[in-house]
DNA sequence: ATCCGCTTGTAAACCGATTGCCAAAAAGCC
DNA sequence: GGCTTTTTGGCAATCGGTTTACAAGCGGAT
């Protein structure tokens, strides 16, 4: 026996007033005298009355209840703990947070009429941004983060170049010269592509290169799969090399944990024969054959400022799109020593 | 400048007929004459139409474009693989997936008046229950998957008695008697908590034990944190300890790599002292420092059989709740080892 | 007593679809 | 050709709210 919510019409009935008188009541909104409300609210809690959401946005209303969170790219990592910080922090704020992935739900989502897009979405998707641009014309509110993106709002951006210089900077400072990169490209349980966010990071690492005069070599960029797996195949690649680097920036932790296993099974050591720098500074960077030192990416710092930027706009600031970002830091463990041949300093 | 979408009515203007005939001849549902129907589904690809969901489920039609997927709990790790596959395979079929987390979001998804609501929750959370059991006697189809559930509904299950039967069952196999136990409650990224799925994983490993007449030990039972940090804890736990068992089941993978890390770091030798073996079977078993053997949980499996009693569902399948249980089978690395002091058997 | 203005609540249009009922037009039959 | 049957498509109600314009009630000023 399925029962009906109750609608503003019930209380109305219930009431012996008009369903529009009790609309404005519990908006806060027309002109009622005092008792009047009061007793129209006792009325709704009585019979339980929550609004419907879908009839209420249809209407123009309740519109600061809805933010949806779009994310083209869901892993098992990074983008995914971003999205978890977020969505409860706005969650506890009895906000309904429904996630959507995947580029053909954009067009879909400015329909649903929501207060506020807060959006991680590449450069590489431009559908992703003329639907933003006609949802913010509509008046949403829309807060890109993560990566930089072609769009006029707020933005919370991590800087991957700086992250990637920094790791660089950091075995140059120590003697290297002979310096790989290792990237990683979206696949498995992944939805999507990456392919963006990763030139910044390499734009930091050859500029940490050219800083040193060390010129950047082709055949120690590596491009492979993400995580695990992709950390594996680096390792095969590399162990094919006639000549090999004595550092390596490996841009994500669980690739530099396969990476060095692997290496450790095919007996090179680290960091005597090769220094490792991580990109992210996950949990796991303790936990590798070696502690592994890596650049920082501090995903809580970027939710946080996610939040207040999104509350800002819902508190109504008019100010224009600003844009935070956010630095990482290099945190030492042991994978990096200096080179045991050391170069001569040109 | 802000261009409103078109509607439906925009369509019947256009031709001069009533926005209802539009109606019937994009849903194919009237009788209308063929060339009608042509003309109509014409011009509403000029004016490039695209019905407005709020308005469409508030009137009560378009719903089979709507599937909520909730989760409880949305980790950094498996639940959200699950989740991962199954909402890819249906938005592949032009399906729209928002995820739903956290019970507080329960009440309000019901009545966006979805389809179906696919459910990864916990017999601890019953208020999810009641608000799914309301949904189906409004006529939705519930689908929840991986852990059991008091709701009369299709449920594709994942035997995790059987994997920790399966894991226990190895090492006493290969002459075992003291054995440990490491379980993991949420913490971290995590939203909710998991107390329920563990349950069934200490019946199967005291199942196990009990065949083999091997008294389950308290001291020898570990309740940490989840992943790295979890297995950290239970490293200092289990070395702190003044008897040691010689054989230990974890269930989570990253928890295994960090608690088999510091204990490397201890200098206990895996497998010579300890033999361990995990739960989980995900990619990062292959390069713990020892690599790891492990109960695999298939997860790409129970996604494809949640998406396939979703199809069924859709398509009108009548038959009663269905239940479908998956099982994991034993992955065997290089983490156990016989006792090095063997027991004697009694 | 009349007019004015203020407060308070009502009525109705609207948001963008869906759907049952009905009438006009076309076709079928003798 | 007149009458019945079947198409074909229009009308209006509905879903559950929001919002604007408007009417009723009331006290004070003239």
């Amino acid at each position: 026996m399925m029962q009906k919510p109750t609608t503003l019409q019930d209380i109305a009935d219930l009431l012996g007033m008009h369903k529009s008188t009790v609309s404005l009541a519990l908006s806060g909104k027309g002109n009622l005298s005092a008792p009047t409300r009061e007793r129209i609210r006792l009325a709704a809690e009585k019979l339980g009355y929550v609004p419907d959401p879908l009839a209420q946005r249809l209407a123009g209303g309740g519109q600061n209840a809805l933010v949806c969170l779009y994310s083209s790219v869901l892993d098992v990592g990074l983008a995914t703990e971003k999205i978890l910080l977020i969505q409860r922090a706005l969650t506890a704020k009895s906000l309904d947070v429904p996630i959507y992935t995947g580029t053909a739900q954009v067009a879909q989502l400015r329909r649903l009429r929501p207060r506020a897009i807060l959006c991680a979405a590449q450069q590489s998707e431009p559908g992703v941004f003329a639907e933003l641009k006609r949802y913010q014309e509509g008046g949403g509110i829309v807060i890109c983060y993560d990566t930089p993106v072609p769009l006029e709002c707020d933005q919370v951006l991590f800087d991957r170049e700086d992250n990637a210089y920094k790791a660089a900077h950091y075995l140059l400072e120590r003697g290297h010269r002979k310096l790989g990169l290792g990237m990683s490209l979206l696949t498995g349980p992944m939805v999507g592509t990456l392919s963006d966010p990763q030139t910044p990071r390499i734009r930091g690492f050859q500029k940490a290169l050219a800083e040193f005069g060390v010129p950047f070599r082709e055949d120690w960029f590596f491009r492979t799969a993400t995580y695990e797996q992709g950390g594996a195949q680096m390792a095969q690649q590399f162990l094919a090399l006639r000549e090999r680097p004595t550092g390596l920036c490996i841009v994500n932790d669980y690739a530099a944990l396969a990476f060095m296993s692997e290496l450790g099974r095919a007996g090179v050591r680290i960091p005597e024969e090769l220094s490792v720098v991580g990109h992210d500074n996950r949990p796991v960077a303790e936990y590798c054959p070696v502690p592994l030192t890596a650049a920082s990416q501090p995903v809580e710092q970027l939710a946080a400022a996610v939040v207040e930027r999104l509350a800002a706009r819902l508190a109504g600031e008019e100010a224009p799109p600003q844009t935070v970002v956010i630095q990482g830091q290099l945190i030492e463990r042991d994978s990096v020593a200096a080179p045991s041949t050391p170069e001569e300093v040109k």
